[in-house]
DNA sequence: CCTAGAGAATGACATTCGTCAACTTAGAAG
DNA sequence: CTTCTAAGTTGACGAATGTCATTCTCTAGG
């Protein structure tokens, strides 16, 4: 059965989500049609063919997350994968006596959930929205079936899977070895890096005192406490929870990071 | 070009190699072609067809690799993989001040080496040999052609480094979340699970203090402490490297896992 | 079987970090 | 805009763990 191409036309109208506050009108624009959402050319999606993109805006499904919303739940097995396409999301896993482990971020473009579809166990961690969220869902069977049939893909995921692989025993190496001072050091310069600066010079990002503790691996008076030496230094501006980096060569000396 | 399974049979003799050794004789079989291979049942090859196996026993180098000889040095760029024939290896990272973190441990019928080569990135680790090690190598090129042509295997290795991650994931969490102590208990655990046991009921791998340290996230003396301590309480036995875990239920508890 | 050198063990001490408690501030929802 | 609650901050204290020095012991290699 082959996909009738006209059909991607006809359905190539755009939604208009639009959400008021009271200070700024923010507007959301989520195409139906994945061949025109700007996010395809960055994310794992760019090696699909016109067809296999029609397929994929026939099968997924938008959603919207608010701000604290949990997309996926850490032990359930997960019936298809995130294509994320705005907003900030927060992957973690429940340690020891209920304490939040983040494990990496995900944002516009990436895909989440595809570590457990792929190895056919249940999800190692929960995905929840730092920021108001659009998600688009693509069912586990059509991720196979691109996968499958598609070996540039395939290949891409596989990538993907395995640089994250490296990633991971980066912060495994962090983790064990550094002290809580190092890696509140280098967790900042890592936020920089995946979240960029607002025109203001702050960090894009707004995260609490706790989620920063959990990010590092310690209690949040310990991230205060650092953060606030930091301040103190001249090292970053605090502004609530926005964080200016005013001098990342010495947060990287302090980081031990030399490359 | 066709491969010529005939080659398969005229070249299906195998290796002896003999090592002496003062008390004991032992008896190294590497078969010339994998499809005399025990491993190959329980290695990531078993989707692979016969002309495949064959095609892989003309391409493979087989090297013999003495304890404390090195595999892969890290940093440097994967020509190929490892496939492990017999022996123990470690793939560590080497931390600030030199200091080395085992990320995990690759026995017989293990691959070795596949996220730097599927991921196009230098090597994350080095792999050095904990015991002596046969071991085969397989060139990127052929290894690319198998995961290009064999969507089995290639669903194989995916399913491969999806599980790595969420075992990443994991240790992830109880490195930046547990004591030292919970984390050396969950160790030796993980140890006997991975290596199982001698006769005698010894964890069937010898490991220095510094290595079990540099699992851990510690330093040696701390290791060593801790590891006196369950001996005092009768937790475990020591005889030299030779551990034997007496109250399994006791670790278990210690180390804060109750699933 | 022997021996050098690495590994293991232990004590004393310094430092980091987690815990508990009290208080202040800011941000989300109406 | 207000208000209430969660988040942030600070101090005091103790436990866990790293550092340094010393001595003992085992193991690999001849």
């Amino acid at each position: 059965m082959r996909y009738d191409r006209s059909q991607l036309f006809k359905s190539a109208f755009v939604y208009l989500i639009t959400t008021q506050s009271p200070n700024k009108t923010m507007k959301e624009v989520v195409p139906v049609s994945c061949s025109l959402c700007n996010k395809s050319s960055i994310s794992s999606f760019k090696d699909l063919s016109e067809e296999e993109i029609g397929k994929l805006s026939q099968s997924k499904t938008c959603s919207f997350f608010k701000k604290g919303q949990i997309l996926m739940h850490e032990g359930a097995r997960a019936a298809g994968v995130f294509c994320i396409h705005s907003g900030k999301t927060k992957l973690y896993r429940m340690g020891t006596e209920g304490r939040e482990q983040i494990i990496r971020f995900a944002q516009g473009g990436e895909l989440v959930g595809y570590r457990s579809v792929l190895s056919g166990e249940p999800l190692s961690a929960s995905i929840e929205a730092l920021s108001d969220t659009h998600a688009c869902f693509i069912p586990k069977a059509l991720f196979f079936d691109f996968i499958q049939t598609n070996p540039k893909f395939s290949l891409e995921m596989m990538r993907l899977a395995c640089h994250e692989l490296g990633e991971a025993g980066k912060l495994i190496t962090n983790l064990a070895q550094k002290s809580v001072r190092e890696r509140v050091a280098e967790v900042l310069m890592i936020l920089k890096d995946t979240f960029g600066e607002t025109e203001e010079g702050y960090i894009d990002v707004s995260l609490t005192r706790e989620e920063i503790a959990s990010m590092v691996g310690t209690v949040t008076e310990t991230a205060i406490r650092i953060l606030s030496e930091f301040k103190e230094s001249g090292i970053v501006i605090l502004k609530g929870r926005k964080i200016q980096i005013v001098q990342p060569k010495e947060l990287l000396r302090i980081a031990q990071i030399f490359d």
